[in-house]
DNA sequence: AGGCGCTTGTGAAGGCGTGCACAAATCGCG
DNA sequence: CGCGATTTGTGCACGCCTTCACAAGCGCCT
């Protein structure tokens, strides 16, 4: 995705300190993705009771393998303990630092269509570190509409309420043909993060971020091996399966 | 214990493709998960009235590096022609053959609440080879609703009509605590691909594939490069950008 | 026919990510 | 106080993926 020069590390001590703004150790992109997993386990191993946990119990809640949990883990600093395990709140503490959850962001939906009504009323978002502030649309019947206490304005406003609520993430659900031009106002509005449900590709400068959710793509990989699956059932002694039937994420 | 039915339509190769389409290429997996960006580019590019278009052109529609198209397209016995491009026609229907997306999918979906009533209306399923065959839920209340003419039925029917319908796709938009209970339940009927919008791992055999969309998983890497960019302005003489903001696919 | 410009397909190199295997570190207990 | 059991942190090797760079192929124009 993005680089820049790599060439002398700012002598940025991974150390600690979480009060300001300490440069950031660069994470691997593919640790990035499985640390938001991570956290959900934790969180669940939390509420269980466990105080404590092991590479290898909580690898095995978010599906991963110990190793690379444990390195993953070990890119952020070293907050276990050898021979006892993980502090899980301690933990949950660091990765949600990390992420930048510890301060609850604000979040922009453009598009109360069908899907926009659903992520509206979405309570994963409060639990996660979001706080939806704002919803848009351009339709006027959808204008003046309220959707969980929330009232839709129209996206003219966007540029205005999006100083005032200091949004830093916009989530886009409206027809991929209004697509680009929702992102243009929500990056003139200085919106750097942006979430795009529509099938489509987002032109955005750089500096500002771009994650896709396409519905039809995951069924379509799906569609794929299902195709070979079959393929393979009808060739003559075939293995009986595929070895690895494993848990794929989304991400990568 | 699954498997197979599948019976229409043996192995018909679309097209003139000659000889045993029986076997497949195997494609690497982060091919599979750009086909279909290419796919919905090249219609994209078809509607527009283009009959060919260049690596170059379809690498910039899809959001790609052009080499990196040229290299996917040929993992599949590419049918571009050098000096000219690559024939829109042939090749969304080389892909859609490759996909599995030449015979129609039937696909069912268990839990309808906010999420699912929005996926239960998504048209973006039946343009794109699949069809919603059956909606499963286990609340009273529930069943017997008719959504987008279909009728909610109880998932304890799911294992007699998942047979009757030849079901082959599951999506899953129940709340997590119940996610694993479903997909047990969708293995045991043959299913034997599943889409999961629940927050959790899922354990299925092997053989089973399993695709995971997490809505807040999404939001909080998004979340990380805001506090990664705001602690990158706070550096002294920093650069005002990190240079390629490229689109970022969910999938990977 | 021949030359020229354009585009594909691919060899090769480098980077990234994964997983093994093990040394180092810590705890509990005798 | 020392020892064994346990678990972390990581060096290393391997394979996948990306990207560059270029020869080979194709059509068009002269
Ligand atoms: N419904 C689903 O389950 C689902 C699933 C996956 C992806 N999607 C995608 O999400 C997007 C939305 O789907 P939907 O079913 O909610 O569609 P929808 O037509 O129901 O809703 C779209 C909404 O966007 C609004 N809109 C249109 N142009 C706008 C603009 N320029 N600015 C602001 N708002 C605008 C419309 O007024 C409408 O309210 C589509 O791109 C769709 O492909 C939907
Ligand atoms: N709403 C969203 O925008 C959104 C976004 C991302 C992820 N999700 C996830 O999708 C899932 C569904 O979200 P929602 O908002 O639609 O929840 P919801 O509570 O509105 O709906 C859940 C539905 O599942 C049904 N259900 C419960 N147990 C079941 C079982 N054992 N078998 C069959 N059906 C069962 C319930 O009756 C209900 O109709 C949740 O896991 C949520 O975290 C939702």
């Amino acid at each position: 995705m993005s680089q820049q020069r790599h060439g002398s590390t700012p002598g940025n001590a991974p150390g600690d300190r979480a009060g300001s703004v300490t440069a950031f150790p660069d994470l691997p992109e593919a640790t990035i993705a499985r640390l938001p997993e991570y956290l959900r386990a934790l969180h669940n191993l939390g509420e269980a009771g466990a105080d404590t946990v092991s590479s290898e119990g909580l690898s095995a809640a978010a599906g991963v393998n110990s190793a690379k949990l444990r390195k993953d883990l070990s890119h952020l600093g070293s907050y276990g303990t050898r021979g006892v395990g993980y502090d899980v709140a301690l933990l949950i503490e660091q990765i949600e630092y990390v992420l930048g959850l510890d301060q609850r962001r604000a979040v922009c939906l453009v598009g109360l269509g069908n899907l926009g009504h659903a992520l509206a009323g979405y309570d994963g978002f409060a639990s996660r570190g979001f706080k939806i502030v704002a919803l848009f649309d351009a339709d006027a019947s959808k204008v003046g509409e309220e959707i969980q206490g929330l009232i839709v304005r129209h996206i003219e406003d966007l540029g205005r309420v999006a100083v005032e609520e200091n949004i830093a993430i916009g989530v886009i659900a409206t027809p991929a043909g209004a697509a680009q031009a929702v992102a243009d106002v929500l990056v003139d509005a200085g919106v750097t993060s942006i979430l795009n449900f529509a099938p489509c590709v987002l032109s955005v400068p750089s500096g500002v971020d771009v994650r896709k959710v396409d519905l039809a793509i995951e069924l379509q990989i799906l569609s794929f091996h299902e195709h070979r699956k079959a393929s393979l059932t009808a060739l003559p002694g075939g293995r009986s399966a595929a070895a690895a039937g494993n848990q794929e994420a989304v991400g990568s």
